[in-house]
DNA sequence: CTTGACCCCGTACCCGACTACGGGGTTACC
DNA sequence: GGTAACCCCGTAGTCGGGTACGGGGTCAAG
């Protein structure tokens, strides 16, 4: 049995929180694909175009570029697409997201400072945010 | 002793990785301060300034915008700046540091299980990302 | 069988964040 | 003391990522 719960446009840009045209726009730049039509041109999209719209979201706060977020979607392994290279595309992508990881709990720590030294009373320097990441600089 | 290494622009965007035109365009915005001249006319910075514009850079590759960037090198106790607002904004920017490390922290867990499954010489589905995070959904 | 809400498409426009340009002064090296 | 490399400023152009508009077809409720 075929889910025959489909999504209209603006029903799939309501539950996932963007605007019509941005789901267009997303079709246009290959980051959902083009859905199957109604007899009069409507678009239908599954409910898991949802989440994958969401997904656009999400990464896009964490500072990936669209074209970024599409390899991402992307990285499949099937009878077309060989293992090897999506391992290695994974696996660069895990670095970029650990690198990432790093840089925010950097981040984390010194805001946590800066509370403490606020609930202590005692006033910061200059830019206690900048002071605090000072001298963690691993690229040599 | 005042340090008397100071920086022209040029030197300034060169050691932080940036043109000069960009630095120029951050001042512009106020993400760094306007520095001291030269009697000709030329900017002076001071060393430090090179890890503020990598600061900048490096948050912005964290999805956070210039805005953003701004109130976070904001922060900071003095006589002016009572201790309260600025600890309330720190625990916000917390807020939104630790939601991004969580939304990292599960696409590196779908990463892995992709790598895995690729060793394992098993197909994946159709987008494993989205399936692997699926479910994952804490905001009902 | 009309009316309002929704969909189609294409094109144009907007915003954030740069990037380039053009015309002129300055510094440093040979 | 020339000349290349750098700095000044203002304004304009670019690019990624949408957002709006306009003219038209569709669907469901009354």
């Amino acid at each position: 049995m075929p889910p025959s719960d489909v999504l209209t446009i603006g029903a799939l840009a309501g539950a996932a929180g963007v605007g019509v045209e941005t789901v267009r726009f997303y079709e246009r730049k290959g980051l959902i694909p083009e859905p199957p039509r109604s007899p009069s041109g409507y678009r239908q999209y599954e409910p898991a175009t949802v989440e994958r719209v969401r997904f656009i979201r999400r990464a896009q706060g964490l500072g990936f570029t669209l074209a970024e977020i599409a390899e991402l979607l992307d990285l499949r392994i099937d009878e077309v697409a060989a293992c090897a290279p999506v391992a290695a595309q994974a696996r660069a992508k895990l670095e970029q997201v650990a690198g990432k990881i790093d840089e925010l709990r950097r981040m984390q720590a010194a805001l946590e400072r800066l509370v403490e030294a606020c609930e202590a009373r005692q006033p910061t320097g200059e830019c206690p945010i900048l002071e605090a990441l000072e001298g963690d600089d691993r690229s040599p």
